[in-house]
DNA sequence: CACCACCCCTGGACGC
DNA sequence: TGCGTCCAGGGGTGGT
């Protein structure tokens, strides 16, 4: 579910409550979500937290010391900041089982900082994941620079480059992290719909002068998106546990069998899988030919 | 190389 | 009420 938005909302809360705080101390509930070496001191214990970056849906905590933290937060990840003394809001499930543990059920790495605060990684689904590395040029050397362009910061050309090497649908291409590093179902429709282009068109079908504006409206969607906090549709929430309203401004996502939303258009729209992905578009705004 | 099917995992929605 | 079934999907892998 978290997007470049939601990814970003959770970078800037975390950035605004955990830079210059020191790791106290780690526990690691459950080791199979870790890659790389575990020991506290690959986890940033003894060291400040320096900063908090980003590359498409990917965080990274890096502390003053060097060592850098990756988070993929995967379909069902959160990254949340939390006071020890009041490890949960009441409404959250708590773990059974984990002795002593008093925090929310699938909390798998806690951070103890100073100050009382607490990062702590939670992940139901477990598609996500933490990473550790030596540096943040060792992640960026090794992981992200295996990805794309960012999407906030990807040019026309780099895009282009990344389109024209493929003949896919245009969406699989989107999504294809390789391709530009930050969009994901929701964002893809989304951004399809208001480019007024449709999903399945082959991408060699499409001629280079359309990359330029689908730059425009994809930046423009994300910027947006990510001062409305981010689409919380289940269990999103930032590191400060605020949900995000993006979701009250989709046009397509979630709205199969509905009436289009731009005016004067009477179309329905209509849901299908394109690249092995639900997909949700307008067939009267975004025509195949 | 390009592309696709498949798999990982759990909670929520839905049908009986 | 409770149980079974299906669906959601980011990203890695292995097969065509």
């Amino acid at each position: 579910m978290p997007e470049l938005p939601e990814v970003e909302c959770v970078r800037l809360s975390l950035e605004r409550l955990v830079v210059g705080r020191l790791v106290a101390s780690v526990r690691v509930i459950r080791a199979d979500v870790v890659a790389g070496p575990t020991s506290p001191g690959a986890l940033l214990v003894g060291d400040r937290v320096s900063g908090v970056v980003r590359h498409g849906k990917q965080l990274a905590i890096v502390a003053t010391g060097g060592g850098c933290v990756s988070v993929h937060l995967g379909m069902s990840g959160q990254l949340c900041v939390a006071g020890i003394k009041k490890p949960a809001e009441p409404t959250e499930q708590r773990t059974t089982g984990v002795s002593g543990s008093d925090w929310p059920a699938h909390t798998h790495v806690v951070w103890h900082l100073d100050g009382g605060h607490a990062i702590r990684f939670t992940d139901p689904r477990r598609f996500g994941g933490v990473w550790t590395f030596d540096d943040l040029d060792q992640l960026i050397k090794t992981r992200w620079s295996r990805l794309g362009p960012d999407a906030l910061t990807i040019t026309p050309s780099q895009l282009w480059k990344g389109l024209s090497q493929t003949r896919r649908a245009l969406k699989a291409a989107l999504l294809d992290q390789h391709v530009v590093a930050g969009l994901g179902n929701i964002y893809v429709d989304e951004l399809l719909f208001k480019a007024k282009l449709n999903p399945m068109v082959p991408v060699d079908r499409l001629d280079r002068e359309f990359v330029p504006g689908l730059i425009r409206r994809m930046k423009t969607l994300l910027y947006g998106a990510i001062q409305r906090g981010g689409s919380s549709l289940r269990d999103y929430v930032d590191a400060e546990n605020q949900r995000g309203t993006q979701q009250e401004h989709h046009r397509v996502y979630g709205r199969a069998g509905l009436r289009c939303m731009r005016r004067g258009c009477s179309g329905w729209i209509k849901t299908g899988q394109v690249a092995g992905r639900t997909t949700a578009w307008c067939p009267v705004c975004q025509p195949i030919g």
